[in-house]
RNA sequence: GCGGAUGUGGCGUAAUUGGUAGCCGCGUUAGACUUAGGAUCUAAUGCCGAGAGGCGUGGGGGUUCGAGUCCCUCCAUCCGCACCA
């Protein structure tokens, strides 16, 4: 019987969606195991064969998981919100949604195509009210909540109201930008709006007026996250910076815990380092400038107090507050100037020229706080408003801007660090500021010849002494914005009194996205919600008409799936208690800083209330590598319709040309297609090799407009979903990027053949012997246990792939048929391949799926062997094989090996000067 | 510029503690079976060399009886961050 992978996989497939194989409990005595995978957006596309890569692994480790007595949570869903559908519903007038259910459906049939073992049942939709009723419900808890440094977590905001009514905010220690002081009494007086707003100041959800990344063509702010080099990720427009009241998410108050617990997860180092960089935590001192005749300050912050009497001047970003009060008439005119020309700058010309130097001057001078010299207070564009307090103290000769910035305006330079005994040069010699991070302080007064460290600790001792300032840790992290103006997005549980935003409350959630009759702004500029018919509470008040951002509905994903059809709670107590958080997540790179930073966020605040029970969402991460595509290339002679072969393109003026690969097999092109491919290819001549077109070929990103991407679907009609899950493993380590090369899939297809004879005769009928197996079987087997159990643990799933070809070439050499041998086998292979797995399980003879068959037990005496055939070198280079029994002593090896012909002939007749014997590794004879 | 990763046959890769470099697969070559082969099977296949043998893990150097693996140095490629004070 041949093997016949379409019914087989049909069969299958609909059986384990009958019995609810796959389907997870929340009771068990067995020790629990989470899975889970990065979910998609599914967009229009559909799948490409990157995509399942992360999915097969994760299906893998997950069936494996359970054949060795897990009960494993496997969940799958859609990150449903996003701009394509939007864009898209912009373009056509078709609602967003029925483009999401269309696309959904689409993954949906292609992800059952493949054989995943998901527990359906589980299934979220990010746009479904359903669930998120809950990403609305944490809005108001966060909204609820305020951050105590003190006790270092959230808490309720009706606690921080009564603090304010007993001692108003003099005692708190709280995450916010709020400095002033009130008193209770002062608290008590203030008005309803005005408590309101005082309480803004440290909700955890707050809304203000930021500067935002403000993206015109897509009409939308953006997250930090979502701005690469001045342009959206989606759909790469430029962005500029803009201030406008939005809401914001107070992540920074977690800023140290998301840094410290980073420590406490697997990931790759090197997404750690990218999380780290992120946060971008430093420590320093911030330190208050006295301004000569003004009553302002001048805060700044500095990561080198020790160089602070190398101060010769001042700078303030353009946006800073005081530059309006602190110019001098004079200046006025020059400084309105650049400041205006600066702020008409896009976010991109000013990261594109980061090297050219600009600035004005205010006219103001700021007071040394230990010489009381006049330091000039400059303003420029190299110092950014978003970092530190926008100000910054300028020592040029250990900063290379400060610097560059010092040699354009003329300013004076002063060394204050040097190595030890080193000559000094003096400063109008040098081409370059001299960044030393270690050395001892000098021209610096009271801390002359202190080194790096303790010049910078005794500043800011003094600094303290003197109250002007205190050391500090600055975090690079910013407060996430969490306003979108678009439709395609969760609504806010949120409506207007007074101008002052209010929750909803619980009992009228989910609040629902509203029809409108365009995805467009209003003509006034408001969102599209703003369109919406009777878009208010029952009482008229005005509901909010931002919606949230993308990583709302999948920064609490996760939780959710525990207990996915609650409606009475995110999540039960009960089921979060079983669940515990994620042991294996496994997605792509690009969720580095997005996603995988609010997700931990989210996590830590909802652990906070006592609702998730681990600091940490994801223990262990993997992050798959990208899958290239390999493009094919034709030559088109240059000004002629004729195409000359790979290896002859080079005696010709050609220009390449990319080819749809579905025209392609290795690498030889099918004309007929190709000419039918385009209209002005019709008429096309070739100029070919041994009768054949060759195409030539490229390494790049898989993508439409390169021509080629791989689709999962195609490849499952020829070789079906077994094929290619191992193939997809076969290509190379999880982690790694490759090339995706359809080649080599021929080797695995051959494989599953070779795999499924085992358990036929020459006659083709199914035929399996009952006796005991042979030693030589057994120790095939058990080899192939042992092999495959260790490489599944630690994510090696193409070495396990080849330990699975080698057993079934072994296997057949031996012409083994043992049921007993091949029963076991397929239990080991069925997390790989399922399907054929399962058929042949059953026609072994077994009714249970195979899915909940035990992995089996290696044993360790079916593969002891008496003899190791020793590799004998000489000075390390191996001249000859040599076995010996195991137990054999040392001495007897080398007196036998010496004896040997063999290693007659290589000693030449001198005595060896040492003999190395490593038991069952090596002999080495150094003469 | 800073940080991280990776360099092994024609190609994808393997080598888990420093111990036989190239497992497995693709491709290629030759052969068998066949009306046919894009099915299946057998054999060969790192490079040079007729052979003996020599050379080989990005380059150079080092440690070691022994290095793809450890150390130093240089080069290349990829990814992330980038005026962060």
């Amino acid at each position: 019987m041949e093997y016949n992978f379409k019914d087989i996989e049909q069969k299958w497939q609909n059986f384990w969606q009958k019995n609810k194989t796959f389907k997870a409990d929340n009771q068990s005595d067995k020790p629990k195991f989470y899975v889970l995978d990065m979910f998609p957006y599914p967009s229009g596309a559909g799948l490409h064969v990157g995509h399942p890569l992360g999915y097969i692994a994760s299906d893998i480790y997950s069936r494996f998981k359970r054949q060795m007595g897990f009960n494993v949570l496997h969940p799958m869903g859609y990150d449903a919100y996003g701009l394509p559908a939007e864009q898209y519903a912009i373009q056509t007038g078709q609602h967003p949604a029925i483009t999401t259910e269309i696309n959904i459906k689409r993954y949906r049939e292609q992800l059952d195509k493949i054989g995943f073992s998901y527990d359906w049942d589980r299934e979220v939709q990010t746009c479904d009210p359903k669930y998120y009723k809950w990403t609305q419900w944490t809005f108001i808890q966060l909204f609820e909540h305020w951050y105590n440094k003190n006790s270092d977590k959230a808490e309720a905001i009706s606690e921080l109201i009564s603090i304010f009514e007993k001692s108003g905010n003099t005692e708190i220690n709280a995450a916010s930008n709020f400095e002033e002081k009130f008193t209770a009494q002062e608290w008590q007086q203030m008005s309803e709006k005005e408590q309101q707003e005082t309480l803004m100041n440290y909700r955890l959800a707050y809304l203000s007026d930021t500067m935002v990344n403000w993206c015109p063509q897509l009409g939308t702010v953006l997250a930090n996250d979502e701005v690469v080099n001045g342009l959206s990720v989606r759909g790469g427009y430029p962005v500029e910076r803009k201030l406008m009241k939005q809401w914001s998410l107070r992540i920074t108050a977690y800023a140290q815990r998301l840094l410290d617990d980073i420590e406490t997860v697997q990931w790759s180092d090197s997404l750690k380092e990218i999380q780290r960089n992120w946060i971008g935590r430093s420590e320093g001192a911030a330190v208050s400038f006295e301004i000569k005749d003004s009553e302002h300050k001048l805060d700044i912050f500095t990561t080198r107090p020790d160089t602070i009497f190398g101060v010769s001047f001042m700078v303030l970003c353009p946006e800073h507050e005081l530059i309006e009060s602190l110019t001098t008439a004079e200046n006025r005119a020059e400084v309105e100037k650049y400041v205006n020309w600066a702020k008409n700058r896009s976010e991109r010309e000013r990261q594109m020229e980061t090297k050219s130097v600009s600035g004005a001057f205010t006219g103001a001078y700021a007071i040394h706080p230990f010489t009381k010299e006049e330091i000039p207070i400059w303003i420029s564009e190299y110092v950014l408003a978003g970092y530190g307090t926008g100000a910054i103290m300028a020592v040029p000769a250990h900063d290379s801007r400060d610097f560059a910035f010092a040699r354009h305006f003329k300013l004076p330079i002063t060394q204050v660090i040097a190595a030890q005994n080193e000559e000094i040069i003096p400063t109008e010699k040098w081409e370059d500021s001299y960044d030393i991070k270690e050395g001892i302080c000098i021209n610096s007064d009271i801390i002359n010849n202190l080194s790096v460290e303790d010049g910078a600790s005794k500043i800011i001792e003094l600094v303290e002494e003197k109250a002007i300032g205190k050391g500090t840790i600055n975090y690079r992290l910013r407060d996430a914005i969490f306003s979108r103006q678009r439709y395609w997005g969760e609504p806010f549980p949120v409506y207007y009194k007074d101008e002052m935003p209010y929750m909803l409350n619980i009992e009228e959630l989910p609040l629902e996205l509203p029809e409108v009759d365009k995805y467009l702004p209003t003509e006034k500029g408001e969102p599209p919600l703003a369109r919406a018919k009777n878009w208010t509470t029952k009482d008229g008040y005005p509901l909010e008409v931002n919606t949230m951002p993308g990583f709302a509905g999948s920064s609490g994903y996760y939780l959710r799936y525990m207990d996915a059809n609650n409606e009475n709670e995110y999540f039960s107590q009960e089921a979060v208690q079983y669940w515990q958080n994620v042991d294996l997540y496994i997605g792509g790179a690009e969720h580095a800083t997005g996603h995988l930073i609010y997700s931990r966020f989210w996590n830590k605040f909802l652990y906070d209330l006592g609702l998730a029970v681990k600091k940490e969402p994801f223990e262990k991460l993997i992050n798959q590598g990208m899958i290239q595509g390999r493009s094919n290339f034709v030559y088109r002679i240059n000004g002629k319709n004729t195409f000359v072969t790979h290896s002859l393109k080079d005696q010709y003026e050609t220009t390449a040309i990319h080819v749809d690969i579905s025209f392609v097999e290795n690498d030889i092109l099918d004309i007929e297609k190709f000419k039918q491919w385009r209209p002005e290819f019709e008429t096309a001549e070739f100029i070919l090799e041994d009768g054949k077109y060759i195409c030539g070929w490229e390494i790049e990103k898989m993508s439409k407009s390169l021509h080629n991407v791989q689709n999962p679907d195609e490849l499952i009609e020829k070789y079906g979903a077994d094929t290619l899950r191992m193939y997809e493993m076969f290509l190379g380590p999880l982690e790694q990027s490759k090339p995706w090369d359809t080649k080599g899939i021929e080797g695995v297809f051959r494989f599953l053949r070779r795999y499924w004879r085992l358990h036929f005769n020459d006659e083709g009928k199914f035929e399996v012997s009952t006796e005991k197996p042979t030693a030589e079987e057994q120790k095939i087997l058990h080899i192939a246990i042992k092999k495959v159990k260790d490489d599944i643990e630690r994510f090696s799933f193409n070495t396990a792939v080849s330990a699975f070809m080698v057993a079934v070439n072994e296997l057949t050499d031996a012409k083994c048929n043992n049921k007993e041998i091949l029963e076991n086998f397929a239990i080991l292979l069925s997390s790989f391949a399922p399907h054929i797995t399962e058929e042949i399980w059953q026609m072994l003879g077994n009714k249970e799926s195979i899915s909940q068959a035990d992995f089996p037990k290696f044993e360790e005496k079916y593969v002891v062997e008496n003899d190791f055939n020793y590799p004998v070198s000489f000075n390390g280079k191996t001249r000859f094989m040599m076995s010996f029994p195991i137990d054999l002593d040392a001495k007897s090896i080398e007196a036998q090996v010496l004896e040997a012909p063999e290693a007659q002939r290589w000693l030449e007749g001198k005595t060896p000067k040492k003999v190395i014997i490593v038991p069952k590794r090596i002999i080495n004879i150094v003469t």
